[in-house]
DNA sequence: TACCATTTGTCCGTATGTATG
DNA sequence: CCATACATACGGACAAATGGT
């Protein structure tokens, strides 16, 4: 999944991992990605970079974030 | 604001910034100071940079910090 | 109304690695 | 060698919003 000890920061792998998640339909448009707990748990990184990796997600224009909701995949994706 | 270039340590000209907001009355007692986050943004230094700061003004005796709250001007200023 | 769980937002504390002067 | 500075990554604690009980 993610590779502690390569060359590319651990929460850009993880905005990767999440953005192929969304452009192959895993995760469809308006719904939620994993909650950053979620990843925390799911891929044993610290809150602070799963929140990096969210952040980069919202800069790339792929997902929106509801302050005590969640964050979701956009109706209409960036190209790639 | 503060030059990355002079003779000055960028964290030291930070302290020095933010003293002179405390005792010119812009920053009153137990009011919060600019957290590590915004002072990182707003002078476009590292957090290290912004950490080293905040510190040098708790040890002139000028700020107390809560942990998982803020930094705050103390309410007795220590002499210039 | 009150309470509670979940989630995001915002704070600080610490450590490591890299690079520069 | 050391101080400065940046980036990455870990952790803990509290605040605010949401939705359900």
């Amino acid at each position: 999944m993610v590779d502690p000890d390569g060359p590319t920061p651990l929460y850009v792998q993880l905005a990767d991992l999440i953005e192929g998640l969304i452009r192959d339909g895993t995760i469809p448009a308006n719904r939620p990605i994993p909650s950053e707990t979620t990843l925390q748990q799911q891929y044993g990184v610290a809150r602070g970079t799963s929140r990096k990796a969210v952040e980069l997600l919202r800069e790339r224009g792929l997902v929106f974030t509801v302050h005590g909701k969640g964050t979701y995949a956009v109706e209409t994706l960036p190209p790639a």
